[in-house]
DNA sequence: CATGAATGAGCTTTCATTCAT
DNA sequence: CATGAATGAAAGCTCATTCAT
């Protein structure tokens, strides 16, 4: 499999991720790995062709989640369980593609493949609590994955290492999806 | 008297909310106005500029919550008072205005007024969790906040009032910015 | 006569000739003054305007030079004679206007006062030395006056008193006159 | 090979040499050559580099004589050679990329190009005529330069060809820097 | 597997100018 | 004697994209 084309999709999660998405030109990505920009086209269609790939393997993964999920009863070991996968599935490249969909609201919304992860996002969230619950409980079973998403930008300002960003964000995380539940 | 340039902010918000910052131009934000873009130039140095003065009620409004929290012990009440406080600011303009800054992160990061509102949001969460409490409650504290501006986006699948959408947000909010003491 | 219309016409100098007529804006000079853009416009009906005022006062100088000269014989002594009133001429704001002309060649050429000095000089230069007399002698009438017109932009780089950059100037122009009188 | 390039160089000098920098638009040199703005851009990274690239053969012409002149002890001869081959690097395009650089001080002043090529006019003045040399030594010799530059314009009015000017300036050049030695 | 050359559309910004008040 | 508000035109520049080679 060409080597360009990873070097791609590497280089351009990095720059979409630390400088968004409409701030980063496809010459940038061109420049960084010198090569020309023809040359992007000729292993992505077009600039939203990357972003999709770049989700794609995010998006087998929570559809494992997804899958593994609607086949058992939300106990809430499940529920937490599910809290668990997800953030090991942020671990790695998954991450920082949450986290540049997440602040990239504006232009992920019009990208085909941001409105997909955003319906997977909404479903998983259906899971961990359903459309009749009250809407305190909906909001936090959302707010635990959102967190999951946004822990580095909440605590960019903070000098913590990655794991114990990542651990607290899950604590965090386990901890709304279980308050989720009131009885 | 200048209504332009309230009308030029009014239309600018609406758009900068609903399509970002960067897809929003000038040009759009005249043609909506029926003047010309040179227009929008007589009333504010910049694009950035129009940002800059959106942020400004807002920033006076945080002002006037940070000071009254500075002067008096954080108590759990004067926590959840803040946030009901913070809450409140958010119905109205100002909500638009922290929605747009959570979606548009990327693109706010380099605006002055951007980094400015960020200062200020660090500041109201050393407030509700000093830099010694563990880091869960630190970031559970910024989560208080940050869920409040993100609720629309949270819930935008969601048939609901705005009402609902805000008291649930505040429910969690105070739920969050409560639990953020571990004893 | 109004004090303002002086202003505007000191101000509006000291820009072009420091920064030249193009980069030099109506607003540029109208901030200096602290008045509006439109305020220009009561004193002067257009930018060229401005300019045009500006080598009014000069070319009245220079028409009295030319009747002076036009009325006598041309010998050594009133060449000398010439060069000496016109270097006299330009101390003060006149050797401003002068070396604007000369450093702004491009944008002097398609403003009606540009050309009419331009002509006023190139009659100098006829009565200086006749259409006749050797190219090199033509040449070297028309440097003498030119040079003058450039002696700030030629010693920028040279620690020296504007007097002492006047009589280099007066002597250099003197005997290139001088010269460009071949037997 | 780049053909393209070679074109825009021709037509924006050209250009430049005609209208002056800033009156010449990008628009007007790309309709020229038929091709859009932002084919220039392909060639050039700005305006700037445009003039910097047509200065660059130029100042390597002017090199070689500083290089000659640097290694030879300024006899009279010596300094009348440098005119001469200084006057011979004229002929040809360098001869309008002078002429522009002298007709448009202002615009030349903030570009990096003219600068450095302002630097090297004042390194030859320094070999013809040293720091401690009389004023009108000084600006003699540097006037000698100078009206090789401006041959053009002093003498736009005139209907002669192109060698009766060129051998004009020269002779006028060569006396002035042989009467910058005064003994 | 890639490049060199180019395009069309659009961007933010600046300018000289006008005119009702 | 001046301002406040606006305009039309244009500028320099950048971007995603295309395509022949």
């Amino acid at each position: 499999m060409s080597d360009t084309r990873e070097q791609i999709r590497r280089v351009a999660l990095e720059l979409f991720a630390e400088q968004g998405y409409e701030k980063t030109s496809l010459r940038e990505i061109a420049e960084r790995l010198d090569v020309t920009k023809a040359a992007l086209y000729y292993h992505f269609k077009s600039k939203e062709a990357i972003v999709t790939s770049l989700f794609e393997e995010l998006e087998a993964g929570v559809d494992k989640i997804l899958t593994w999920a609607e086949e058992r009863p939300m106990t809430p070991d499940a529920r937490q369980e599910i809290i668990r996968r997800y953030a090991e599935l942020l671990r790695g490249p998954g991450g920082d593609v949450m986290r540049f969909m997440a602040e990239n609201g504006p232009a992920i919304r019009d990208l085909k493949a941001g409105n997909d992860a955003r319906e997977r996002f909404i479903r998983l969230a259906g899971i961990l609590s359903d459309k009749n619950a009250p809407l305190p409980d909906q909001l936090r079973a959302r707010l635990s994955i959102f967190s999951l998403h946004m822990s580095v930008f909440l605590m960019r300002d903070l000098s913590i290492t990655d794991d114990e960003r990542h651990d607290a964000a899950l604590q965090v995380a386990l901890d709304l999806v279980d308050r989720s539940l009131s009885e």
